[in-house]
DNA sequence: CTAAACTTTCAATAATTATTGAAAGTTTGT
DNA sequence: ACAAACTTTCAATAATTATTGAAAGTTTAG
């Protein structure tokens, strides 16, 4: 496999899994194709490279830098801005992680901690209802926080501590 | 809150979640309303309570069952088919992580690794595609085996040691 | 201040994905 | 074997989501 198809494929792949982690496949592409360049790229460059509208390039590139991922670099001399991705994976999985928790599950387990407590009628069903998201609402708390922890600041004791028990 | 808005809520939130682990609204809103049934459902009683076509309903509980996470009940005396969800948390977490990784995660790090092991030609953007490729590769393939043995068999002794490491 | 260089916005459109519903298929009781 | 009861399939359609491109906006150099 030569660099062209090895990367083609990398940004392709890359950029379906987008919706593993939430975001659409420019939003992925762009990142992916920032991810392996070895310098900084103008909104020109990545159109060209990725074949998409200089509209779609301007919005994505908010978005991934509201997510905390890609950065403006402004370079001397130069009018246009040029852009960069985080290129340490660790930082990555942690602004990623960070994000997620912030935009989905957060909001999910509030909506889990109301819904386990509503007032239990006495009714089976509503017995079964506050079993059950209860049930859910620790499931989905004690995975956040998990998450959270692996891939924060804790990150290289716990990561250690965690890959002696999991080997 | 009523016993209804709280279903209602609960049907709603979990169903729009269904985008996190990557299965669409019809399907975990099926998954919801069994969820928090006391009772083994009809496909009559599903496509009222959620107002979804028959077809929908086929569809979707055959991919729940695909997933493994429904199964068919057969209910003595009675023609038409009842299905039930897995009741547990803890398995149902199981199922879905074990399904996601098969299906997408599992792909992805292969192809990760084949992209990061093309021929080193010497040239820098070569092996920064290389380098990052490999690092991607690296964290999904430890992600992956984290998240599976967590939510595996070891998963007593094991969340119970890491829950100590985190808190 | 003005014009060129560049970026953002957003209504229109395209692409994708989900849903319907009716016809075809299957199973079961008599 | 038949027909009623039920489920599945799938082409048509609807709903949602992504993308374009041109006009409006912004910044900078002279």
């Amino acid at each position: 496999m030569e660099y062209q198809e090895a990367k083609d494929k990398f940004i392709s792949t890359w950029g379906s899994l987008g919706s593993l982690w939430g975001i659409n496949k420019a939003m992925a592409q762009i990142q992916s194709l920032l991810f392996i360049s070895t310098k900084p790229l103008s909104m020109e460059e990545i159109m060209d490279e990725l074949k998409i509208s200089r509209g779609n390039t301007s919005m994505n590139l908010r978005q991934l830098m509201d997510w905390g991922i890609v950065t403006k670099e402004l370079i001397p001399g130069e009018r246009k801005e040029f852009f960069t991705t985080e290129k340490d994976v660790q930082e990555l999985a942690r602004h990623i992680a960070k994000e997620r928790s912030r935009r989905e599950i957060k909001p999910v387990i509030k909506t889990l901690k109301e819904v386990s407590s509503i007032k239990d009628d006495g009714t089976e069903k509503t017995k079964e209802l506050i079993k059950q998201t209860k049930a859910l609402h620790d499931l989905a708390e004690t995975a956040d926080a998990m998450m959270n922890k692996i891939v924060n600041q804790e990150q290289n004791w716990i990561t250690k501590s965690l890959l002696k028990l999991i080997k």
